[in-house]
DNA sequence: CCCGCAGTTTGTCTTGGCGCAAAGAGGCGT
DNA sequence: ACGCCTCTTTGCGCCAAGACAAACTGCGGG
């Protein structure tokens, strides 16, 4: 047993369907850790140890090519689980994973992560719910790497990001995250030189305010217009 | 009760973990279809009603953007499931499933999914195992697209397509069903101009065959040097 | 048998966006 | 305060591949 508290937990629609209880022992097999801002939680390859639930920050899911493009698959936000291929029939990572933010995480072994879905029938159907939900992502990012251009790329990548992560300032809306010209270049398929490009004119015609890794849309709008 | 034999399913990899008398109640709550080549099984949006499963033919499963560009996700070739999001949470078709070729399937009612896979445990394992192939091979595929040039995503789609519906002539290698350029296409994200020049290029090359709607792969090894 | 259509081929033109290169510019450590 | 390092911006040339256009060709149907 450990001091967590279960109020970190139950908040979660993954846990909604549980009791205290079963909140509770689930908690009491957890260990927690930290994971500083460019810190690699796991690598694709490897034996799959553990399972994750990221509390808070941001992970990136990253995977290379055998000429070393990096790629980032998905962005994973706080209150979710990631680590999990395990329950698709994996043994090993099937990608690199970065915390792309501080990130408080709680881990299992990967062996309770079976014996979690099928003791709790409420969290089978959560999990799966969100491996359905990343899935529908995935299918999404590869129609529009196939039919769309660079710029309506870039401008969809943005506003996900924006409502996956963002945080309203005084300017507009902030992505929660340190993130680069270059990140942004592995997640639409692009180069950050023509990341750049796009983020200048956008930032001269009013749409979005930048420094350097951090980003702020002021006219959520008008790069609407730009993704379409 | 219906007449159909188990020695249908039994072959298969997905039911390997199950005995008889479970595979034959599985049987007999399936009622037998067909598809002709073209013919649609269910479409992007509509209500899940239920689930399948391909016993001979091909499928193909594809999504339309808002401006009407279609995009091929992915193929089922026969002996695997398919139309089974609803295991992953939804309760409409994800995309569209149109029939490759002359078809054979097996329909359950969707509600029977979520049954058998709490009722038979080597059912479930099965089954997401193979949720978790294709969420690699939409990875791999969305690694493609994000870092390789046409050439070698149409170089890696008939690969593919090789090996996952190929069978011997006496040429090479020919894909299992009809296959046009603009099919090809729309599973790599280009134009049938484009496609038809690489083909045609192959073919004086000597790597493949092709006459309208079928491909031999004479030269795999060649179409591999193509796709790297 | 011939017509018509669906699928294929090929040519030419245009262009989006990548490669290369080099020069700013903000943040951080000492 | 300084310099370094990382991130960013911008210019220029070029090429892969899309757009447009037109001709060719099996195949199936009447």
């Amino acid at each position: 047993m450990n001091n967590l508290d279960e109020s970190l937990l139950t908040p979660l629609a993954l846990f909604s369907k549980l009791d205290r209880a079963q909140i509770r022992t689930i908690l009491d097999l957890a260990t927690p850790c930290r994971f500083d801002l460019g810190a690699t939680v796991f690598e694709e390859g490897q034996e799959a140890e553990f399972f994750y639930l990221l509390l808070d920050g941001y992970v990136r899911v990253v995977r290379l090519t055998p000429e070393g493009d990096q790629v980032i698959a998905l962005h994973i936000p706080s209150g979710h689980l990631f680590g999990i291929a395990a329950a698709l029939g994996h043994t090993t990572y099937p990608a690199t994973s970065v915390a792309a933010a501080e990130c408080v995480c709680l881990s299992w072994p990967m062996k309770l992560l079976q014996e979690f879905l099928t003791t709790y029938e409420g969290l089978s159907t959560g999990v799966y719910g969100a491996v359905g939900q990343r899935v529908e992502d995935m299918n999404n990012r590869i129609l529009e790497l196939a039919t769309q251009q660079v710029e309506q790329r870039v401008a969809n990548a943005l506003l996900r990001l924006v409502q996956q992560t963002g945080h309203k300032t005084d300017e507009g809306i902030e992505i929660g995250f340190p993130i680069t010209r270059q990140d942004i270049s592995e997640m639409t398929g692009s180069t950050l030189h023509t990341v750049s490009r796009l983020l200048s004119a956008w930032e001269r015609e009013g749409t979005i305010k930048s420094t350097r890794k951090k980003i702020v849309v002021t006219d959520p709008h008008k790069l609407v217009r730009h993704s379409t």
